[in-house]
DNA sequence: TTAGGGTTAG
């Protein structure tokens, strides 16, 4: 039985029998009609009737599908009507797959068609299914849908290739990316413009920058494409000179050929050479501003970043990003803030990495409060939490802020933790009191197989001393050394200094200083300090003390931490010399200020 | 077909 004949009439006749309108008899009249239509296609399914035969309906509800949901009850019901053999409408299917970025859907259709039908979709149907499968599908999908073109006896045409080569570039996949230039060469399609500009990109991705030039020095008269091409090919593999070079020959230039060279040279840490071609620009764009801001807030100059970005007339949302992580990169939280107050009024929607400079800045804040707003206004404006930056944030911001049990869910909900994710929700266990728990997570990640880095290790070493876990502590310490060959910095020794100073250890502590590589670190004297401040040890901690007044003159904690230390062995004559001391070195502390939140 | 920004320590 056909299933037009067997399954929808029973459904029309029910409808008939509920009947109450003339409209309603209108859509009843209008379905019989279309089942008409399938079933006469069903009888004689030849390709030439059928896609001279349209289906508006199913046509028109291909351009409205919103949901991959949508696109499964369509794609049933075009088998349903039998109109599996008509082309336009299987281009609209898959235009509508790609639209919703599942084009396996589409190409698991086009595979599963029955021979006779499948030997004669078009290759235009199959190239766009293949590209829309290498830009959103991983590479080898898109490679297999590539071998199977080959082997239904289609020849690839010149179109065929650049999706393809472009997605092997996205993943630096040299081998697959070789294999495809040789099949352009054996079909006789690797000259076209098109194909040899993705070879190029291709070849600069993946390192091969002379393959690239080679490449590029056999086209005629290369595009305006193929010569961005070439020059990101140099940028991306830090050559600012050739790139420089080629720039300087090209016959014309575009506003993409400038931004890119000014961000090259930003890329490469040259500032001075980025400001320089800004200022040449025939037509300053914001793009390049935005490039320029973002390298000088890299290279901490924030005050030269506003400057550039209070110029700045249209700033779109990369600019404003911009200035929010410059400010939270260098410790400014606050500042941040402004700048995101002042981006709420511009109307702007936020995206991604907006947030994560936002997360960043809140993270330093310590502000329960402000991390339950981010997580509102992140899902009011549809951000992607998936994201691994924007996970990544969440995860840090609210170890960070005090929410360590949704830090906990949002961490153990990543599809792959890494050594950040871990770095947060080790330092928020050690902010908030359970750095026992910060050692136990360090275990956890070793057994994991991710290798520490050297900021992990300085976290550990912190949550070692705030625990008070001194074999701990040495043990890691030796691990980073003889394992991971990780050279200990004056921070690893600080914290280091540190652990052993709160176990009461002060003299190993003074000689590890003493035994330390490099210049007296205020950090480790500073930890000294604090241990002597502990466990009432005078003598070392004045030692301590008139090393860091010689490192920091001006630094009232110094000064404190030694007046705290008498004071606690009650000798108050030496707390008001240390005192007069510091007025008449002019030296004052701002007062500190405890909010109790409720 | 080509170009821009991001997460972790002290």
């Amino acid at each position: 039985m056909t299933p037009a004949a067997g399954r929808p009439f029973p459904t029309v006749a029910t409808l008939l029998g509920r009947r109450r309108t003339t409209r309603c008899i209108a859509q009843v009249q209008s379905r019989l009609a279309r089942f008409a239509a399938a079933y006469s296609a069903l009888v004689s399914p030849s390709p030439i009737a059928a896609a001279s035969r349209p289906s508006p309906a199913v046509a028109t509800l291909l351009g409205r599908c919103r949901t991959t949901r949508c696109i499964a009850q369509l794609h049933a019901r075009i088998i349903r009507l039998g109109l599996h053999n008509h082309h336009a409408l299987l281009a609209r299917f898959a235009a509508a797959c790609d639209a919703l970025e599942c084009p396996s859907v589409a190409a698991s259709f086009i595979a599963a068609l029955p021979g006779s039908h499948a030997a004669a979709v078009p290759l235009r149907l199959r190239n766009a299914v293949l590209a829309s499968l290498a830009r959103h599908a991983p590479l080898h999908a898109a490679l297999a849908e590539f071998k199977l073109l080959l082997q239904r006896g289609a020849r690839p045409d010149s179109f065929s290739f650049p999706c393809v080569i472009r997605a092997c570039a996205r993943a630096s996949c040299l081998s697959a990316g070789r294999a495809l230039h040789a099949a352009a060469i054996r079909v006789g399609v690797h000259a076209d413009l098109f194909v040899r500009t993705a070879l190029i990109q291709f070849y600069g991705r993946c390192g091969a920058v002379g393959a690239a030039r080679a490449l590029f020095d056999q086209i005629h008269i290369p595009s305006e494409v193929s010569w961005t091409t070439i020059i990101v090919a140099y940028v991306n593999n830090g050559d600012i000179v050739a790139a420089r070079n080629l720039f300087d020959r090209m016959p014309q230039r575009n506003v993409v050929h400038w931004n890119m060279m000014v961000d090259g040279y930003v890329k490469c840490g040259d500032l001075e050479g980025a400001r320089k071609l800004f200022d040449e620009m025939p037509e300053r764009t914001a793009t390049a501003c935005t490039s320029l801001i973002g390298g000088y807030a890299k290279a901490g100059n924030m005050a030269v970043a506003r400057s550039l970005f209070d110029k700045l007339e249209d700033r779109d949302v990369f600019s404003w990003s911009a200035m929010i992580s410059g400010y939270a990169q260098n410790g400014y939280p606050g500042q941040a803030f402004r700048v995101f107050s002042e981006f709420q009024r511009q109307g702007i929607h936020p995206d991604e990495l907006l947030v994560v400079g936002l997360m960043s800045a809140c993270s330093q804040l310590n502000n329960f409060r402000l991390a339950l707003w981010i997580e509102d206004y992140i899902a009011k404006y549809s951000i992607d939490m998936n994201n691994v930056y924007v996970l990544a944030g969440l995860v840090n911001m609210n170890a960070k802020c005090g929410n360590l049990e949704r830090a906990t869910v949002l961490f153990e909900s990543m599809p792959a933790r890494d050594v950040f994710s871990y770095c947060s929700l080790m330092q928020g266990h050690c902010l908030h009191g359970s750095a026992d728990k910060a050692v136990e997570l360090f275990s956890q990640m070793l057994s994991e197989g991710l290798s520490p880095d050297n900021t992990m290790f300085t976290v550990v070493l912190t949550a070692c001393s705030h625990a008070g876990l001194l074999e701990e502590g040495k043990k890691f310490f030796d691990m980073m050394k003889n394992v991971y060959l990780i050279v200990p910095s004056v921070e690893h020794y600080a914290c280091l200094v540190s652990l052993l100073g709160r176990c009461g250890m002060l003299q190993e502590a003074y000689e590890l200083i003493i035994s330390m590589p490099g210049k007296p670190h205020p950090g480790a004297w500073g930890a000294l300090l604090g241990g002597c401040k502990l466990h009432c040890n005078i003598e070392l901690g004045k030692i301590a003390a008139k090393k860091l007044f010689e490192i920091e003159p001006y630094n009232a904690g110094n000064y404190v931490s030694l007046s705290n230390l008498y004071a606690n062995i009650d000798r108050w004559g030496d707390v008001s010399e240390l005192r007069a001391e510091m007025t008449e070195k002019r030296i004052t502390k701002i007062a500190g200020r405890t909010l109790v939140l409720q």
